[in-house]
DNA sequence: CAAACTCCCTGTTAGC
DNA sequence: TGCTAACAGGGAGTTT
């Protein structure tokens, strides 16, 4: 599912092809995947619009416009945003298209309907309240660790909340607990310092990696065209590539979560 | 402040 | 074989 590697593929996918074109028209399939303004005032305002950039931040995706507009794009469980021919629609589960000049359009295509698009005057209205981006030069580890003792509830839930620490989800911070040895129940204020450090390197290091190869090869037909394969995610009862014992899954706030029972201890 | 739950959705799958 | 119910997932919002 679309986290912070696989939102970047998609930028980087995109952004060629964006730069510079002009919005012509613009057409709203599912009217709630527009989370603001409204479906027709959404259509109304955003032709015209010339695009200046394409970012991103956390998961999110962030299309600066000019004049100063920000059409933003969360892909939640199963958006993506692929570049197609107007009117000709890139698959059955379009929900909004936005057709630019040079005869290109982009679709905003999501089966399960829980991705979101915004045109808001100012950015910040939307990820204002996200926390560090974890690949930031100027996010230290040792900011990370100072953030990390503050919080007494357990390590996994804390990293999942994006206004911690913007980006990761599900897949990634299974990953990273387990490269970092630590229990995902592990309450964040008793991590060490030493520990936290190595936490901080491995998530760098797993969603570097994973942006290399194009995302994760996880998911059902549904995102997992990437190259990156999950070493505990997803894999229930098979052996830790450490140390042999077998991965087991417990429920952490709602969510699945594979952890190595010998490697991460509490 | 933190944890738990609800909602939004659909494709897949386990169970009958 | 064919059906239904459960489930997964991000994150905002609400309740405990």
């Amino acid at each position: 599912m679309p986290e912070l590697p696989e939102v970047e593929t998609v930028r980087r996918r995109l952004e060629s092809s964006l730069k510079g074109r002009k919005i012509t028209r613009v057409t709203v399939h599912w009217p709630r995947t527009v989370e603001r303004p409204s479906k027709v005032e959404f259509e109304r305002s955003l032709p015209g619009h010339t695009i200046k950039s394409v970012k991103r931040r956390g998961k999110y995706l962030v299309i600066e416009l000019a004049p100063c507009a920000y059409l933003l794009a969360h892909l939640r469980m199963s958006g993506d945003l692929i570049i197609g021919k107007p009117g000709t629609l890139v698959s059955r589960w379009v929900r909004a298209e936005i057709e630019l000049d040079k005869k290109i359009s982009l679709q905003f295509d999501d089966t399960r309907k829980f991705g979101k698009l915004y045109l808001v005057k100012q950015a910040t209205e939307v990820i204002g309240k996200l926390g560090p981006e974890p690949l930031d030069p100027g996010f230290t580890e040792q900011n990370f660790y100072s953030n990390l003792h503050q919080k007494k509830g357990a390590i996994k839930p804390l990293l999942l909340n994006q206004s911690f620490l913007a980006g990761l989800g599900n897949i990634y911070v299974v990953e990273a607990l387990w490269r970092a040895k630590i229990h995902p129940l592990k309450p964040a204020n008793r991590v060490s310092e030493t520990a936290s450090n190595l936490l901080f390197r491995s998530i760098r290091r797993i969603l570097n990696e994973a942006i290399e190869s194009s995302g994760t090869d996880i998911g059902d037909g549904v995102w997992d065209a990437g190259g990156y394969r999950t070493r505990v995610y997803g894999r229930e009862g098979r052996p830790c590539q450490r140390c042999k014992s077998l991965i087991k899954r417990i429920v952490v706030g709602q969510r699945g979560t594979e952890f190595c029972p010998s490697c991460q201890k509490r």
